[in-house]
This record gives C-alpha cells, structure tokens and sequence, in this order.
DNA sequence: TTGAAAGCGCTAACAT
DNA sequence: ATGTTAGCGCTTTCAA
C-alpha cells in the first residue's frame, strides 16, 4: 500500500480512504489511485485489516455433525445469508464432544471469529452457573437455551410434534407409538411432548408407547422392531425425525407388515430424500434453509451492535402427507 | 500480553514463547507465565499472530453447491484432517458461478485464507493462458484440471464406469443406455467415456445410447422418460450419478416398468441413502471422507512447503451391487 | 480533501 | 534462558 501511495504522490491514508471510503476521497485522485493499484498489482492484505479493526469478517457454524444431510439447507441458508453481509462461515463439528464445542468459544474470544452460530443447544460449563463467563455473540437455532436471554431462531417441534399426531388420530389410529430423539435434549423432549400430549388430549393416554433412541437409521430399525414385536401392535408411529422413520419402515418391511397399510409412519423435517423413497414419507416440514438464513441474519444484526429480538424467532412447520400414512386398518 | 508479562516481571517476548515454543522457556518461568495469564484472565488475539505470521490458519473448501448431499462425507474428511491440523475450514459456494469462484482466489491472495480445496475443477480465467497468475497453495479434489500440474486426488471415473457396465454386460444386458452428467465437466465426460469404452469392446457399440442431465433427480427422471419410449428400449440404464438413478427409477416406476426384473439401473457415488432406497439401489462407492482427508493432507503439506506428489493421487472405488440390478429378462 | 503519526498485539531475529 | 527491538500492513484520529 505504501508503494501505491509513493507511486500516486499520496498518503497510505488517501489510498485506504480510496478503497473503502471512496466518498471521503476526490474523484481525481480515486482514479489515480486504482489505476496505480492496477499498475503496481497490489493487493490488500486482510490479515493487516483484521488486527486493526479487530474484527476477522468470519463467523463459526457449530452443529453436532457436519455430515448430517439435515444441515444441508441450513449451510444453504447460512452461507448466503453470510455473503450478503461478506462474512464468511467456518465449519464448526463438535460430534458431541464439549472440548470441542468449547474450542469454538475460545476461537471467538481469541478473535479468530467475530461469533457464532450455535446449533447445539449446550453451553459449555464456562458459561453456566455462578461467575459465569459473559457469552460472545452468539445466536441459538433450531434448540434453545433454557433459562438463558440468548438471540434464538427455532420451531415450535412441541406443536409440529402434536400435529402430525393429531393427523394420525384423525386416519383412525389408537395404537400410536412414538420413538424418540435422545431424550436430555429439549429438541427430542419437545417433539415427545408433543406426542403425549396429542395422544393425551384424545384420551389415549393408556396407548402412550415411546422408544427413545438417537436420530439414526440404526435406533429407528431397532426400535421400530421391538415396538412391532409388541401386542397388540401399534398401527401408527410418530418418528422424531426423517431417518428414524427410514428404519422403521425397514424394520416393519422386515417382518413383512406393510407401509402404509399395516402400519402409518410418519417422520419429521423432509430432508431431501423424502418425498423419494417409497412409499414417499409423510413428515413436518420446517423451513431449513430459512431458519440458516434468519439465525445468520440474527447474529450479523448482533455483530453490528443492532438490537436483536429478545423473544424466539419462532418458524412455521407444515405437515406433508406422502405415501406412508393411511387410515387405520380394521 | 504486556499486562502478562508485566506481572511476571519478564518481557513479552518470554510470554509468547511460554505459550508457543515452552520448551525454549525455563520451567519455573512458564508456571509464571501460566499462573499469570490464569490470573489476569489473558486472551491471546488471534488477529495479531496471523498478521505476524502472515498466516490466517484457515482453508477454503470450494464445491459447486454446499446443499449437496454428495459432499457431506467430504465434509467430514476434510474437517478431520483439518482440525487434526489446527486449521479451520471455510464453506465456500460457487453455484456455478465464475465470479464467486474468484472470490475465493482473491480471499486467498488477500490471505484470509492460506490455500483452497478445489471441488469445481475450473481455474477462473486470470490462471489459464499466458501471462496467466501464478496459482495459490491449491489442490483440486475429485475432478482435475487437464494440463495443469496441480496437486490432486481423484478417482478413475473412466475405469469404475466401465466396471459398472461390464457388469451390466454380464447379467445380459445389451441395450445399455447412458444418462450423463453435464457434459463439458471432465467428470461426467470421463464417466460417460468409461461406459463407450466398456460397450465397444464387448462389441455393443450399436447399442450406445447417452443422454445428458445436470446431476440431479429432475434430470434422471426426464431423461428416463425419454429412453424408456424408445424402442426397443434399453433393458438397464448407467446413470452418472445417484440422484440420475433415482430419477430414472422415478420414471421406470410411473411408466409400469418393474425394476430390477424389466429394468435394471445403476448408480454412481453410493450417496448416503443409496442402500435405503427399494430396491437398494446398485452403485459404484467412491471413498469420499478418504478423498476430503487425503485433498486436506496434501494441502496441508504444500502450506508447510513439503514436497507433494506431482502425479494425481487416484482413490479405490468399488462396485456395489443391490437391489436395482437384476439378470437381463427374456 | 489530504497528510502525519500512532498503534492494533503479536513474533522473531538478534543480542546478551 | 531471556530481553530488546523492529516491524507485520492497515485504519483512524487529529490537524492542516
């Protein structure tokens, strides 16, 4: 930069001004200093930028799985929300291990990014309790933090939950047994809260059948065999998300009881490949790609020092009826 | 840091090499230094190192769409290696556009990053030709760049095609059609040139029959559509990737047409739902976390200034056979 | 509209 | 083993 001033007869000061405030600089003297930077083939450096302005441009994505198609939408949503404003989005995996989670803490209190976007739904122990630390820039998505004031964008999985049971309820089904997420998580407490209390309001309480497992395909064939093995079997199970409700169907193709005559499935959050297998799952939409672009939203309006909304930025949920729910067999 | 080692009563100089390099600081010293930062509630800044380092610790992943679920093992392997590196890894999108993809040269030319992965086997302009610029630390992943001697890992996309459709070939199959992917992107030519090659040399060529698609479910379903019309119509389908294959079954399934007994389709890529599917869907596997963690290791490589293989590192790929392909029928 | 000058916080070469 | 010193390249007061 310093060559570009010599060159021009200018001060660094003029060619920063010229760069980034090119207002507050002559338009003579704007054009003599690009065709110098040109000429010269400068390049700015970041890194010298960043220090100064303390700032690095670089917030962090932290999920549980980077591999999770889940996410995919979301890094969609993320990252072009992202550009809009130039920041750029750092992968941030944490596979459910609280050193690593608390890694990407200190990567922002280390100023190696401006803040985060946190879509786990823990904080590591420095933030709980006591003389806690004060929380960087963050803002929670599809979880929340419990008793905590923190930016969050999420859905209301309670009642998507109590909708899609309700929808079984109204095909005629009694029998309907729910396999859950990993239950400490509130996403998973939420969505079988939901179950309960759908199944509670139509006063099939005495029905009320939950399996409790992780998100996977695996839990969902394993529960789903044991669920099936029951008598008398259910004839309808709310899955807490697309792939346990994969191994369900697998596991009642298995036994050969068939989808969706023998037995209603239902999943939640239509990844990509739902509405493609067959039969085509039914399941709650949620607005992935939008909830990434709104929890980046959130936190660049934070960075810029705005004022957030305090209360949860709640999304809306749609039930998508597909091939695998029908009405109750006789 | 000042504040630190005002404390302790050394200079910063001590401090940071208690911190960086503690073998070269006397063991009473670096418990100080320890004691001090605890007690002063020191951050070390990032910002500040990279500018003196000139080095931002972060690379770039650039794919054609981060939404893809193709990639998502990719992730995985790339953030591993790269976190067992202590780098961190930036999403970069390009969506096919060329400008984006120069974003991300210049991000590294201005060193916000310290080199890229590139997943989109194009050099924006400014490198091709004469007086082209020099290229960045860059290695290209999965596609490759012809007459460039770029760090590279890949796979032999000619040899596993023609792998797929000589096993095509030795159920019976005769008329085998071919649904490409975009055809200028070396990828897709060389899938497509595996499938001529297998085809003439078991003297098929009559038979040669290549639609092109993007690498999408829409794409694989038009296009199936298209060949299941004509007559006499082919008795299985190579598809470029999973999606096509999806698409094509899609179609094989509204037209009546029973897979695997009247149609047999393969896959390419065994993408994470591809065994889920009915049938399970017949495929060619490529390592794709191996090939993140091998493009991660050698970028790292170049950033240190070792040596790395001038010759393509080229991954094993693997046949996968299930549901989806069946013995010629009659 | 422009320039001078200070300094962001750290590291590394050199000296002791 | 430790200290001194000189920046890394930029932005931003403050003054002209």
């Amino acid at each position: 930069m310093a060559d570009v001033a010599r060159y021009v007869g200018v001060s660094t000061a003029t060619v920063s001004r010229a760069l980034k405030e090119p207002s507050k600089v002559s338009e003579a003297t704007r054009e003599l200093v690009e065709a110098a930077i040109r000429h010269i083939g400068y390049v700015p450096n970041s890194l010298a930028r960043n220090l100064r302005t303390q700032r690095s441009g670089t917030v962090i994505l932290v999920v549980r799985d980077i591999g999770n198609p889940f996410y995919l939408d979301i890094f969609r949503g993320v990252e072009a929300a992202a550009r809009a404003r130039g920041l750029s989005v750092l992968m941030g995996n944490t596979e459910n291990e609280a050193e690593r989670e608390r890694r990407y803490f200190d990567m922002v209190r280390e100023r190696a990014a401006d803040g985060m976007i946190l879509m786990t739904g823990k904080l590591p122990a420095a933030f709980e309790g006591e003389r806690a630390q004060p929380l960087p820039p963050v803002v929670v998505a599809l979880e929340y933090l419990i008793g905590r004031d923190v930016p969050t964008v999420r859905i209301d999985n309670a009642g998507a939950a109590r909708e899609a049971v309700d929808y079984l309820i109204e095909l005629g089904h009694r029998r309907i047994a729910h396999v859950s997420g990993p239950i400490p998580e509130v996403m998973s407490v939420d969505r079988c809260a939901g179950y309960r209390a759908a199944m509670e309001r139509a006063g099939l309480r005495e029905y009320i059948q939950v399996a409790a497992g992780d998100y996977s395909i695996g839990a969902g064939r394993r529960r789903g065999v044991e669920l099936l093995r029951g008598r008398p079997r259910p004839t309808a199970v709310f899955c807490a998300n697309d792939e346990i409700a994969i191994g369900v169907i697998e596991a009642a193709r298995e036994m050969g009881i068939s989808v969706p005559r023998e037995l209603s499935v239902i999943g939640f959050d239509d990844i990509v490949f739902a509405r493609h297998f067959s039969p085509p799952l039914s399941t709650v939409r949620q607005p992935r790609r939008e909830i990434g672009v709104r929890a980046m939203e959130l936190l660049a309006q934070c960075l810029e020092g705005d004022e957030v909304p305090s209360t949860p930025i709640v999304m809306p949920t749609q039930l998508i009826r597909r091939g695998t729910t029908a009405p109750r067999p006789d």
